[in-house]
DNA sequence: ACTTAAAATATTGTATACAATAATTGTTAA
DNA sequence: TTAACAATTATTGTATACAATATTTTAAGT
């Protein structure tokens, strides 16, 4: 939650969660707090916190006296996530048809998050698109005007990208930009029904992309991980 | 997320939860991180580490180099906060519907729950109903078998007890039985519109039920507040 | 070679130290 | 008395130290 000041402690927040959303860190990567020192240029302390903020959020995982670790969701947990994720967001969709209906919506801002993404997808850049499609499950949530509702959304767009990154044969297939834009189109259309359908069926979907058959990969080393 | 293998501050953390589901703790109370070592005979450091997981929730407020205080969540806060809960206790009403319809739901525990908020009321013990109505939404949410889900929910609930204390004229009618009683009911007669209409229409009462007019009171000594 | 045990190393958990900043108190002037 | 300012005190932000615990390496025995 914002109203914290931003100390330096969100910095190392703020960088792993990129790190995560663009591929670099994979899951079950041992992070320890001495090797990111210079790293970050801040005392164990501070990395530290960061930590334990991402450990909260279920991003990384620590048992007691051990490295943390870029999480990795199991079969279950990623289909938790995504039941949660339809949940909060089926009611993202609820409030944001209703601000459209009222003439409280700017959409601007998605419509062009889309629009990037197909661009993207066209020239086969990848790599991006994880991060692109994150943003636009966020920007929904944060058009809501309710930072609880944002709160509990931002753990589980990382945990997505996480779950991804192990069980998505191809990104490209995992969170399709032709839903988003269809969503998009379903609220303009002001109708609840069949706005909601769509982030369900989108959601479902994700899950169904993947492949939980794949053997779980573990890399050890993070040079070159952050920036 | 208790995918962390409990450390102090996890202590930390309960006790203040604790105390403001109990109403000891009001809102706008400033907490040092030094004047609590002896009570909790814990060092700052752990101190501080239970202090940024509640400010990370929003339970806590933190402006750089002051003291944390107790969050009092405003009147758009407090409609903030009951528009998110709408959204996820949604999902989770929806969720307990379908595992009912299945024959995996137990809701002894709940019913239990519903019958000791009875109890409370019929005695007029409403210091103890706080808490207790605070534990029948945590509950469900448990009952879905979903951490995240369970963690979106969460921090929502002390905010919500503290809306409670700065907002409610008396308590007893501000999060009422009646209507937890009249959910259990819906989940149980298989109606999954008429359970959703339930929760939904339960926390808009819990609003309404709040006087925003009230003058604010804050206090500042936390003498015989843990424990 | 392989396994086991022990020593050495590295890393975390917690406490504490010190500088930077905020809050409080005391003093003076109007 | 009140207001403004200075001096004092208290509290936070960060770094570091040290013990407890894990991990790795080494060495010996089979």
């Amino acid at each position: 939650m914002s109203t914290t000041l931003s100390t330096s402690s969100d910095d190392v927040v703020e960088v792993i969660f990129e790190a995560i959303l663009k591929n670099r860190l994979n899951p079950g990567v041992k992070l320890s707090e001495i090797s990111l020192q210079e790293e970050f240029g801040y005392s164990r302390s501070v990395i530290r916190q960061g930590f334990d903020k991402l450990v909260d959020s279920g991003v990384l995982i620590h048992k007691k006296n051990q490295s943390v670790r870029v999480a990795c969701p199991t079969e279950q947990e990623t289909k938790q996530i995504f039941k949660a994720r339809k949940a909060i967001e089926s009611g993202v969709i609820m409030i944001l048809v209703e601000k459209y209906h009222n003439k409280q919506l700017d959409l601007t801002e998605v419509d062009s998050l889309v629009s990037k993404e197909k661009q993207l997808h066209d020239s086969e850049e990848l790599a991006k698109l994880t991060r692109l499609s994150c943003d636009f499950h966020l920007t929904l949530a944060e058009l809501c005007d309710n930072k609880y509702l944002v709160e509990s959304l931002k753990p589980l767009i990382p945990l997505s990208a996480l779950a991804a990154s192990v069980y998505a044969d191809r990104e490209s297939n995992f969170c399709s930009f032709a839903e988003h834009q269809e969503l998009i189109e379903a609220i303009k259309s002001n109708n609840l029904k069949k706005a909601s359908d769509a982030i369900n069926v989108h959601l479902d979907h994700c899950v169904q992309s993947l492949n939980f058959g794949v053997q779980v990969k573990t890399k050890n080393s993070y040079s070159h991980i952050f920036n």
